[in-house]
DNA sequence: TTTTACCATGCAAGCGCTTGCATAACGAGC
DNA sequence: GCTCGTTATGCAAGCGCTTGCATGGTAAAA
């Protein structure tokens, strides 16, 4: 069997504790009494089994990271994946593992074992998954929401991308290329959903000064934005250029402006929220407002190792996203 | 602080130990005792640590899946994080939770720490973390690889996609549609890997009797893509069809025929491995080999719990993808 | 030299649970 | 009525590590 802490105190002739000290760094040892520890564990290819010295030290050594499955996009959606892969990196460097939970529904459980069975010493998981029966039960306990909570934002901790920023620094964007009429053009499924206002009052905070606006909600689907555009693009004052929620707006758009023999960029310009490798691959390829997933996840581990220091709640964070200029906003 | 297996024995009046076994229910308990208990936990609303448990049963009651960050679009590709979601879910059925590492050249330490510090009872990874020394420590640790290895195939345990298969309903898919002259494009930055033999294998298999055949190799890019399918389209002796190794090819291909003036599907025939949302959402959109990710997952994470129990080595099994036929194969 | 102070290590009691063995209780068999 | 096999539960020894406290030893202070 595997070499063990006792093994290792036997062999270097001290104390168990003395091996456990060397291996904490937490207490001063002369350096003799360290070599021949440090001697005895190579020796022994000696690793700590971390159950028991989780045990002990009342410290599971780990985070979960809670995915939100009634978003079943939540894993085809780079954003997440992507996210995650940066929580990994950043709780790996702090000596952390992390465990996964899918949710939806069932979440609560997922979630409720993860904490109340001590596995965990601290929580990552969507707004969604915090409801408040939830939350009730998890008082006190370390957590960061991946995205901002629609409502009382204040009282809880959570990292988001700036929406209102990028809705903005993309109206400029298209202002600054020449383009006045701008249509915002998306949604989804819960077309109320905060991150749709927020984009929405960056995008009318841009619009410049005495000119029009629309605000064309569609049920995210690529068809119905294309029926969406097509109809407003044939309206007697009509958009020459549109802010995009989504990627499926834009191939939604491209269609119609096809049919109706109207250019991008040169009739009518256009920026897509979410820079999926998709929108680099569109004809045209769409000028996208880019989200670091990596700097997001990193911005959101890191707040958690805060809150599991110092439990104090009531952190937030925008993570400023930017432009990703390609040809669909290039006219000459 | 949370109620322990103590508290609970001492309001049911019983001993810890009894309390333990109507927990595991692997004992024979009288009714009223059970119910005693029962009653106490639910009043104490209590749960069981599952560290002290773990090291107490030797059981850490989690599985580690390792994701490769040297292939960064591991975690960009729905391929595995889709696999990683149908992995939890099952896991998640068993009672058990799921530890995440990311890795490249440091995953040796992170798929280490998690077996050698017994976070995990077994392990998933992509047979590139296998590497022989790494195996040789883990040497009778149930483990299962997401995905086929290049070599030796035998000797490990594994689940992948049936490549060949594949590449083999996709060239009899063309030829039913009455495209005869079918060529393969695609590659990668290793070209020589596994499984483009193996689709190449299915590819030339599918081909009629007496037909040409093409092995254009590309370096991934839709750009080289491109340029590859030009190159080709205009030779005198060229295809009328081609299949695709990946959705980036088809973005390539898609180019190239625009600018000769060719149609898919009237002129061209296409079919694309790798069913990612774009193939949906080209023009045309592309006829696609679809990898079930989710029979996938379940069929991993299923071998590896088979795995931990009778540690047997050499399971393999192959996924058949399946077709999902879009414009891009419906000449007329 | 004696006292004071500290430094490095040993000691042992847990952390919360599992589990092999012992035991009391009970009905059945002779 | 006595022994025997069952059955349901108790007992206690761990699982491998941490950590507060005790202790021996050495250097600085007196």
């Amino acid at each position: 069997m595997a070499a063990t802490l006792q093994d290792v105190a036997h062999l270097a002739g001290v104390n168990p504790s003395t091996v456990s000290r060397v291996l904490n760094g937490k207490s001063v040892i002369s350096p003799e009494t360290r070599e021949r520890v440090l001697a005895a564990i190579e020796k022994l290819d000696y690793h700590p089994n971390s159950l028991a010295r989780s045990l002990a030290s009342g410290q599971a050594g780990a985070i979960g990271v809670v995915l939100d499955a009634q978003d079943v996009g939540a894993f085809q959606n780079p954003f997440f994946s992507a996210s995650q892969f940066a929580i990994e990196q950043y709780a790996q460097d702090q000596g952390y593992h992390v465990m996964v939970a899918n949710g939806g529904r069932k979440s609560g459980n997922a979630v409720e074992r993860l904490v109340l069975e001590r596995k965990v010493d601290g929580l990552i998981m969507p707004p969604s998954t915090g409801h408040p029966e939830l939350l009730k039960k998890l008082i006190h306990f370390p957590y960061v929401f991946l995205g901002q909570p629609d409502e009382n934002g204040d009282d809880y901790n959570w990292v988001d991308i700036d929406n209102e920023y990028g809705a903005l620094i993309a109206v400029e964007h298209l202002v600054s290329k020449g383009y006045r009429r701008i249509a915002y053009l998306g949604g989804s499924q819960r077309s109320d959903a905060g991150f749709i206002m927020r984009r929405q009052k960056g995008y009318l905070k841009g619009i410049p000064e005495g000119e029009l606006h629309w605000l064309l909600a569609t049920d995210g689907t690529p068809e119905n934005a294309y029926e969406v555009a097509m109809a407003c693009l044939q309206g007697e004052q009509h958009p020459d250029a549109f802010l995009l929620d989504d990627n499926m707006a834009g191939i939604g758009l491209i269609k119609a402006c096809r049919e109706l023999g109207l250019s991008i960029p040169q009739d009518i310009g256009a920026v897509t929220f979410n820079n999926f490798p998709m929108a680099a691959y569109t004809d045209p390829p769409l000028t996208a407002i880019d989200i670091n997933t990596g700097l997001l996840g990193t911005e959101t581990a890191q707040m958690l190792f805060e809150c599991m220091k110092e439990a104090e709640a009531g952190h937030h964070k925008l993570i400023k996203p930017s432009l990703i200029e390609r040809e669909s906003t290039q006219k000459k």
